[in-house]
DNA sequence: CCTATTAATGAATCGCTATTCAAAAATAAA
DNA sequence: TTTATTTTTGAATAGCGATTCATTAATAGG
């Protein structure tokens, strides 16, 4: 019985992130995803169904890892709410930071999955702006954050936001440099913009 | 002499906005912009290039209406720096109340024209953020807005909080009410979350 | 050393749609 | 009218690339 070499789902993953982040969801061919990948253009679909689930998969694995990675702050009431809220924003930062190519996916590609609403991507997704949403409840709860504002809006502020940065960062990494991009994202959203 | 009948350019732009809107970029078809357009299929390569020329003059036409309006606003120098904010927010939310398809192109699509860098697009892109910064600046001088934050960081902050709340809008118009976004978006870049 | 079973391959298929272009339609001018 | 010119048309083309699948490769177990 043949046996699997190597971690070939990962490795088609890794590629995908890469070619989807340089050609974009539809430039991006599947052969080209394999040779990236280092593997055969039919062992793709030995691993995934088609390639919108490639795409499924890399977002359901994102969202999967920032909203465990948040989770494991939530607890901690060491923190302050506006604390959690940084630590969510450094999150965040972080991860993209070390994966650009992932980082121009997170940014273009996912209303493709949106469209096609799939649970598996929403899961997470949902799961990690629960959280956010959680720690923004807490700070209103504890008369830190203004209760006027509405955690919905507040959470996508947040987010889009942070994911229109990432992508004028991307197209001129030169001119931004992430970690100030960082601390004027958390100052804006403690304080604003007004003296 | 043949004349032409009506504006089919016009037309067909409109068309494609709505065909772009509700099946993606890469979904729509020319077949189908035609056919919402009430034009034959053929008539659109008179009037556009390709497709990508129909989403670069979409995206051309909105930057020249949203810049040229604020242009307006800005030498009213009845306005101090934060109203010019306030009206440039109010301003974005206006354009897309009114046309929501756009909204949603503007949200999705704008990344292909942004891949491929045509100028055309850019240039009115540019002076419109060019003008946000130019308001930011004045509150700056004035004393109004804090000197530590970074202009052009803070324009794509703005901008992309509004984007994203538009998106999550457009998914699901129920639990968002525009004029609430609205709202919330102004007082958030204002004073920010903490109390 | 066989063999059964699973893994991996990549050339061929097949559908799809952007784009083309030869023909038809409209009308201004003569 | 007739003609010349411009507009409009939509069926045909052409190429691309996602997906399939028959074949080959590897090896665990006997």
């Amino acid at each position: 019985m043949r046996v699997k070499e190597g971690n070939k789902e990962k490795d088609i993953l890794e590629g995908a992130i890469n070619v989807f982040a340089k050609e974009g969801y539809h430039g991006a061919k599947i052969s080209k995803i394999a040779e990236v990948a280092g593997v055969a253009t039919g062992s793709v679909y030995v691993y995934f169904e088609n390639k919108e689930d490639i795409l499924l998969k890399i977002f359901e694995q994102l969202w999967k890892q920032l909203y465990e990675e948040l989770l494991s702050l939530s607890d901690k009431s060491i923190f302050s709410p506006t604390e959690k809220i940084d630590a969510m924003i450094d999150l965040a930062f972080d991860v993209f930071t070390s994966n650009p190519a992932l980082a121009d996916v997170f940014v273009n590609e996912q209303h493709h999955i949106q469209r096609s609403n799939k649970t598996q991507f929403t899961n997470y997704y949902e799961k990690f702006l629960g959280l956010g949403e959680e720690f923004i409840r807490q700070g209103i709860q504890k008369k830190i954050i203004h209760g006027s504002i509405d955690v919905k809006i507040l959470r996508y502020f947040i987010l889009g936001a942070i994911r229109n940065l990432l992508q004028s960062w991307l197209n001129d990494p030169k001119t931004f440099s992430l970690n100030k991009i960082r601390q004027n994202v958390k100052y804006l959203v403690k304080y604003g913009i007004q003296k």
